[in-house]
RNA sequence: GCUGGUGUAGCUCAGUUGGCAGAGCAGCGCAUUCGUAAUGCGCAGGUCAUCGGUUCGAAUCCGAUCACCAGCUCCA
């Protein structure tokens, strides 16, 4: 902090003039010369393109500019700003609730909040009628600058532990500061509005459960959703459009247009009824087809194999907990005697192998179990206890191996593609004149997610991906993968689609393999993406272990990301699995394995696309493309005529020749997203032609049967 | 898996203090033969998610389980 001087400020304005000061300002002296109204509407300043308080000091000449309500920025400060007034509300209603963090986000604001017993939706009447009561207040928002043992000493006679730790974590040398107004005092970075008296419109959502630092072994607090504009209007218009999106979710457009269901019993798998099925085999047949066009190979591959393939792979030791294993035939059943003798046998070893501290509180718990395999299998799981991946197993290789030879026979059901393809590759010898070779699989894969995981069809447990694994040499790596990147940008244009976001992700901290290696590897991706034009982001130490990754995010309609399209570069399964082929030279070398998927899973893929579409499909992917309904049961027989002619022209046709009126009939097409209705009766059985009305145009009146036929001929041609 | 919420007809949802299970749409039947977003009348449809408990009596109160929803952790 520089302490104020007498020299004068120039104070340069977004429209290029220069005020000038005797001596050091503030945004809100600068707004007050403009002009009163101005003063009255700023709600805070940017300097230097910094946001800051319209009360924070400029002592330096710089590039000003106020924000108000109309401004960009603003919304994110009023916000901000927002969650100081929830938890001062919050902290009235609950003298004894504990803060942890509030930022702003895209869609509003949050706060994480200890609380006993936890808030609920319940809560919300009353910490918005004390929000309003707080704004009523106008309470003035003031900074206050704090040492690190000052900020200490308020938030520690406070209580507020989830502060003090992240005072902890601010890094050495940065400033600390507090905002307070009135009884209410938040460590905040700021900027904030300079009072309460600012919000006009702000509503509380939800409620959900987060973990302290986002680790599933802290305390679980309670994260309170809300949202803030500066008008009624604007807050107005945000929930209808949160409205409007609720009704393209694809959840509920999936039963209503009749193209998958779920049930109970079959908790993540989808079932595909007829419509859904009829677009599902059309997405795919379509991905096959592009991928031969692509020089790719095709395969189906075996979807239970024997655990050692996974051994090999290493989603064994890596993915267990992910899988669905299956007893083979020859496996031999667990008798219980053998399970209370192993659930013993494991606890003793674990008693000298779990770190005292851990070992007590597993005993405790074991201690509830009445049952011996509850017990052996709390046992087994213990290997995860405190994040360490110590294995018991490993510490008692006489149970290690007693548990193994029952498992003897044991299968399971390949969650991933790339083990099969790894065999397919070393299925014989394999030349570089064969490199890049391209392996693209649809195969069923299982993975057997946490049951809070699953939702719709974006989280299941049984999906397919147009999944591929490229095998080539390292220097062929960046032309590869800037053809791969090209192919998926076309893939999603056909379809309307952009990435709400591209990431890079480079080599995490316990990577495999050489660093020389790695470094090469990110080169290469990186210019692959730029190679494509594409902006996107590093996520540094983000990669896998086993190699540097490409991931795609598109957004649904409830604005959640989701990853679809993904490229990993792996050098460790070639490795594991002993892969070569004869180069040049005529000697061995080890390729390098691209995991890619463009649709990424076909069910998400899916999802995504009906909520984007919001059920309104282009013609070509269209589960139903025409219907004929009949004015009157008069004009049956013309009207089963042209339903023929449609079927045996290759349109997805239905009829609808029921005894309502055409209004109703119309309706119904209408909801069920038809692209095409057309209409017959009197006039078109004389003219032999269809009155039609299209989905996305209106009505289009007669057109002769011929013409439409080839219109629809037209619009039903794939295009990818 | 964790936190919170929800579960009543195929769908959307009522159901008061614990006292006979309700509506609209969809379905079926009959009538209507109609020109671009809902024709009329009638009928049928329920293990109130499941299991257990409290009670003279439970959709309603309590507990457990299952599923779903909003998130978290994870992830295509």
């Amino acid at each position: 902090m520089t302490v104020a001087s007498s020299q004068p400020v120039q104070i340069t304005l977004p429209d290029g003039s220069v005020k000038t000061f005797d001596g050091p300002t503030t945004g809100a002296q600068i707004a007050g010369s403009i002009g009163a109204g101005l003063a009255k509407a700023a709600v805070a300043v940017l300097v230097d393109g910094v946001p800051k308080d319209l009360s924070a000091p400029i002592a330096k000449d710089a590039a000003v500019s106020i924000l108000t309500a109309k401004s960009p920025e603003a919304l994110e400060i009023l916000r901000h700003s927002c969650t100081h007034l929830m938890a001062q509300a919050v902290k009235r209603l609950r003298p004894n609730a504990l803060l942890e963090d509030g930022p702003p986000t895209e869609e509003g604001f949050w706060y994480d909040i200890k609380t006993e017993p936890p808030l609920t939706p319940e809560d919300f009447d009353a910490i918005e009628k004390i929000m309003a009561e707080i704004v009523k207040e106008a309470l003035p928002i003031e900074r206050i600058v704090l040492s690190r043992d000052d900020a200490r000493t308020l938030f520690s006679a406070r209580g507020e532990k989830y502060k003090l730790d992240l005072i902890e974590r601010i890094p050495e040398g940065d400033t600390i500061s507090a905002y307070k107004q009135g009884e209410f005092v938040d460590l905040c970075r700021g900027p904030h509005v300079p009072t309460t008296g600012i919000f006009k419109a702000f509503k509380l959502m939800s409620v959900a459960g987060a973990y302290w630092k986002g680790d599933a072994r802290n305390d679980q607090l309670t994260r309170v959703k809300g949202t803030a504009f500066f008008t009624e209007k604007e807050l107005a218009g945000h929930l209808q459009m949160l409205e409007e999106a609720k009704k393209r979710d694809h959840r509920k457009l999936g039963r209503e247009l009749e193209l998958f269901m779920h049930h109970d019993w079959a908790p993540g798998e989808t079932f595909w009824l007829n419509k859904g099925n009829l677009m599902y085999k059309q997405l795919s047949r379509m991905m096959s087809e592009l991928c031969r066009e692509e020089g790719y190979e095709e395969v189906f591959t075996p979807m239970l194999f024997k655990v050692d393939l996974f051994r090999m792979s290493g989603h064994w030791d890596h993915y267990r907990d992910n899988m669905f294993v299956v007893p083979g035939q020859d496996s031999r059943t667990l008798e219980a005697a053998d399970i209370a003798q192993w659930a013993a046998r494991l606890e003793a070893e674990a008693a000298t192998a779990v770190p005292a501290e851990e070992w007590n509180t597993a005993k405790a718990e074991l201690a509830k179990l009445t049952t011996a395999s509850a017990r052996l299998s709390f046992l087994l799981k213990l290997k995860q206890v405190g994040g360490k991946h110590w294995n018991l197993f490993e510490k008692a290789p006489g149970v290690f191996v007693t548990m193994e030879s029952a498992a003897n026979g044991t299968y399971a059901l390949k969650p991933m593609n790339c083990p099969s393809h790894m065999l397919v590759f070393r299925d014989r010898r394999r030349s570089y004149r064969e490199l890049p070779l391209r392996i693209h699989d649809q195969g069923v894969l299982h993975r057997n997610e946490a049951s809070g995981t699953l939702g719709g069809l974006t989280r299941v447990r049984q999906f397919c991906q147009d999944d591929a694994h490229i095998f080539l040499a390292q220097e062929q790596i960046e032309q590869e993968i800037t053809q791969l990147i090209s192919l998926i940008k076309r893939v999603y244009t056909a379809f309307g689609m952009e990435f709400a976001r591209v990431f890079l992700s480079t080599r995490p901290d316990d990577f495999l393999g050489e660093k020389e290696t790695w470094d090469r590897a990110e080169k290469a991706l990186e210019n692959s993406i730029r190679a494509n034009g594409m902006e996107f982001k590093i996520n540094a130490g983000d990669g896998a272990f086993y190699g540097p990754k490409i991931d795609f995010i598109v957004r649904d309609c409830l604005n959640r990301e989701w990853q679809t399209a993904t490229i990993q570069l792996d050098y460790q399964l070639p490795a594991r699995f002993g892969l070569k082929f004869v180069n040049r030279n005529n000697e061995d070398e080890q390729p390098v394995v691209v995991h890619r998927a463009i649709f990424g899973s076909f069910e998400r893929f899916f999802g995504i696309l009906i909520e984007h579409f919001g059920g309104n499909f282009p013609t070509w992917l269209a589960p139903v493309q025409a219907r004929v309904l009949t004015i009157s049961d008069k004009y049956e027989g013309y009207a089963t005529e042209v339903f023929d002619t449609l079927r045996r022209h290759g349109v997805r046709a239905e009829r609808d020749f029921s005894a309502e009126k055409i209004g109703s009939k119309i309706r119904d097409g209408r909801n069920m997203r038809i692209p095409y209705l057309l209409v017959v009766g009197e006039k078109e059985e004389a003219s032999r032609s269809v009155a039609v009305r299209s989905q996305t145009e209106g009505e289009l009146g007669a057109i002769s049967l011929d013409d439409f036929l080839a219109r629809i001929d037209k619009e039903k041609a794939i295009r990818f």
